[in-house]
DNA sequence: ATCCAACTCTTGACTTTGTCCAGAATCGGT
DNA sequence: ACCGATTCTGGACAAAGTCAAGAGTTGGAT
């Protein structure tokens, strides 16, 4: 669709040795139109788009991705892997219980305070996840 | 095994309005025995201690346990759940992205400092989760 | 411009984790 | 000991993700 925007894609896979394909392209701009993606919506998005697409091909190239650190997977509890394209900043996740809506959250304090274990038992550490469990306005009134 | 033990675990349970069941008992003595048990660990002890147990009755139990705080559920990401006994500390865990091997991790601040969210959506918050991500000395060598 | 090796995608079976349901068994108050 | 409510069993089912083999593309070399 937007010429832009594939340029820029087809430039970050290549910068990380990646071979540039329509789906590639797709799940990229799938991960970015929608702000936590389950793999469903990410298959829905490249679907409309490209008119069809492999599971396997979306989970490959979404573990892909996360591993060359294009996007970020996020766990939540209970429900299908989800995913995001802000790999940049460190922000948190609000989630809810109920019906698993899920709010980014910057982290209220700027710095990672709270953020460096005291015994890392000799592991090399490269994340700190927080995620705010909790229920949405909706599923406080149900 | 213990008498004493299982005496505390039925105080427990009655205190929570929950009737005492053989399956109960041993089921809260897995989750106590092993620090971050799988449900497949649970039932495996369980199993060990009074023969068998159904699958649901592993799902049930452990969910009206967490649902009456006698147990924590923890969900690591790509891995079954896990659960543990440590109820009253807000303490968080390390995990190895390789092994999945998991420590508990005492906050290093002490308070929860970043652990409230600016901008709460409106949210009823009642949890900050955090997960430490890294690879364990094993994991780093190979 | 064409070729080829390496990489990527498709297809379909399979595994794991967890849920739903109905009926049997057990618990605990009377 | 009895009875209603709770709990457990067993089996079918569903969702999420993985495995493996072969077909199809990609992109650099000729």
């Amino acid at each position: 669709m937007r010429e832009g925007a594939e340029h820029t894609i087809e430039a970050q896979l290549r910068t990380r040795g990646l071979q540039v394909t329509a789906q590639r392209i797709a799940v990229m701009q799938a991960v970015a139109a929608s702000p936590h993606a389950t793999t469903e919506d990410v298959t829905e998005h490249v679907v409309a788009n490209i008119g069809s697409i492999s599971r396997q091909a979306v989970y490959d190239t979404l573990g892909v991705f996360v591993e060359k650190g294009l996007v970020r997977r996020i766990q939540p509890s209970g429900s299908a892997a989800r995913y995001e394209d802000r790999v940049r900043d460190n922000h948190h996740h609000l989630v809810c219980r109920g019906c698993g809506l899920m709010f980014d959250i910057d982290c209220a304090v700027g710095e990672t305070p709270c953020l460096t274990a005291d015994d890392d038992h000799g592991f090399a550490i490269d994340e700190a996840e927080v995620v705010y469990w909790g229920h949405c306005p909706t599923c406080q009134t149900g």
